[in-house]
RNA sequence: GGGGAGAUACCAAAGCGGCCAACUGGGGCGGACUGUAACUCCGCUGUCUUUCGACUUCGUAGGUUCGAAUCCUGCUCUCCCCA
């Protein structure tokens, strides 16, 4: 192998736990590895492009990547890392969700490349609705021990102490169904490696377990690599906006979001960050980050990570936009500015921003601005809410500070029927004039 | 089953007959500073009203009083101690 892919991904900060020998087996030949992903949303947000990116690795250090979607486990619920039982996906969802991963899927991995070591997409529902519970107790729950499913982690939180609020048969069975994956990949694929994040390592570890001793008689070898969970030097939840998940897509979560989200990343995390997101080599980060320490303000950091990132997920068209829109509501722009773009390029820059709508006519005598922020469009919560920000001079029109005393009036329209109102620097609001 | 403590705004927590729309801290929002940051400083944080002021709020339903978050009674819920 011309790549040492355990080394890349160990000075990325992305190995958390490897079993012995992985890294032999690496270096010897082009290898099958695999990631599960579970299909509990009918998108992937950036808490899965760990899993992915580690797949896109693999591919480029020559060996094969195999990405499943969990259809069948997805039917059970892993118990890894909850607290309580969880609510059970229907069919349809569940079916549902599979296509939208799968889509999202493809854009990072090219599923019908003919290259040797070319990425393969499975679905372990395919391998699973046809195995009748008995077939499965013989071959395989027999190969396990419940002594050893119990030791695991994931089974132990929910049987003592007092976070444990009791675990179904169900949930119990889960590690042995996701094993059971990695025994069936092993087969068919010569697939001998599973990665995951390190809360997957006690049901990785009963994959490797059983394709041991599934194979009877042969020497079987399967591997575990884990990286670690991401996590943010504040210790609030990493993926979350104030708007919630971080999603891959971009209709759920407009690039310009996503892109503003990388580019606020503090000091500490985007050094970390960008060696996990990015694939730049040592060599260039080591230089960003020295030259980020000298000239902290810059951020060269957070925007090139910013930048990496919103390119390898949406595309580098998508992250113009999303740079001219950053420029226009964070730069210096004016009313001139607004006023110079044409509606599509203006509706992208305010993609989310909360709209509302009013009548031409009450513009026509001038509309004062507590009726614009709240009386006639509920931006702010009370009038007095919006006499307080007004007061306080936190009020915006097309980004030019007002007084109480302003009348939004005909010559403020952008494109003929918006107006921008701000509260503060970060609160936007989009005002729209119906004919 | 017995005994005790409590329920106040987004959260925590004062107030214990009029000076209470309710001390204070946190959070949130805004302003100055700044790197679209951190830190720091300042302001705001029930509704309506330009101000004055009016109205609705202190678990819930009643009552006492000129006047109640504050006193009394019923109810609901929470916590603690003993069985």
């Amino acid at each position: 192998m011309s790549k040492n892919l355990v080394e890349e991904l160990r000075w990325r900060g992305m190995v958390h736990d490897i079993m012995p020998g992985t890294e032999e087996q690496l270096l010897k030949e082009s290898t099958t590895g695999y990631i599960g992903f579970d299909p509990t949303s009918d998108s992937l947000h950036i808490g899965s492009l760990v899993p992915i990116i580690l797949l896109v690795h693999m591919e480029r250090a020559g060996h094969r990547p195999i990405a499943l979607v969990g259809g069948a486990t997805g039917m059970i619920g892993d118990p890894s890392g909850k607290s309580d039982e969880r609510n059970l996906l229907n069919e349809e969802q569940l079916a549902h969700n599979v296509a939208g991963i799968r889509n999202t899927m493809t854009r990072f991995l090219n599923f019908d490349a003919s290259a040797e070591n070319a990425p393969i997409l499975v679905n372990n529902y395919d391998w699973m609705k046809n195995f009748s519970f008995i077939d499965f107790a013989r071959e395989v729950g027999k190969r396990i021990s419940v002594n050893y499913m119990m030791a695991k982690d994931s089974v132990k939180k929910r049987l003592t102490g007092e976070a444990g609020s009791g675990m179904s048969f169900t949930e119990f069975t889960y590690q042995l169904i996701q094993g059971y994956d990695f025994y069936h990949l092993y087969k068919t694929h010569n697939c001998m490696l599973q990665m995951g994040g390190s809360d997957q390592w006690g049901n990785i570890t009963t994959g490797t377990e059983l394709v041991r001793r599934m194979n009877e008689g042969v020497e079987a070898k399967a591997y575990a690599m884990t990286c670690p969970l991401i996590t943010k030097a504040d210790g609030s939840k990493f993926g979350k906006s104030e708007g919630g998940n971080v999603w891959l897509d971009a209709d759920k979560t407009s690039v310009y979001k996503f892109y503003q989200f990388w580019l606020n990343t503090t000091d500490e995390d985007a050094e970390k960050y960008i060696k996990i997101f990015t694939f730049l080599d040592k060599e260039t980060i080591d230089a960003l980050i020295v030259a980020h320490a000298e000239a902290p303000h810059m951020r060269l950091l957070q925007k090139k990570l910013a930048e990496e990132v919103t390119i390898f997920v949406h595309s580098k068209e998508s992250l113009d936009k999303a740079t001219v829109a950053s420029n226009i509501l964070f730069g210096k722009s004016t009313a001139a500015d607004l006023k110079g773009l044409d509606e599509q390029t203006f509706l992208d820059v305010f993609d989310g921003v909360p709209q509302a709508e009013i009548a031409k006519d009450s513009i026509a005598n001038g509309l004062d601005m507590i009726g614009a922020l709240a009386a006639k469009t509920n931006f702010l919560n009370s009038n007095g809410d919006a006499r307080r920000a007004l007061k306080e001079n936190a009020v915006s029109v097309n980004k030019e500070k007002v007084k109480d005393d302003y009348l939004i009036t005909e010559k403020d329209l952008i494109a003929d029927k918006y107006i921008v109102l701000q509260r503060g620097k970060k609160n936007y609001f989009l005002l729209k004039v119906q004919e």
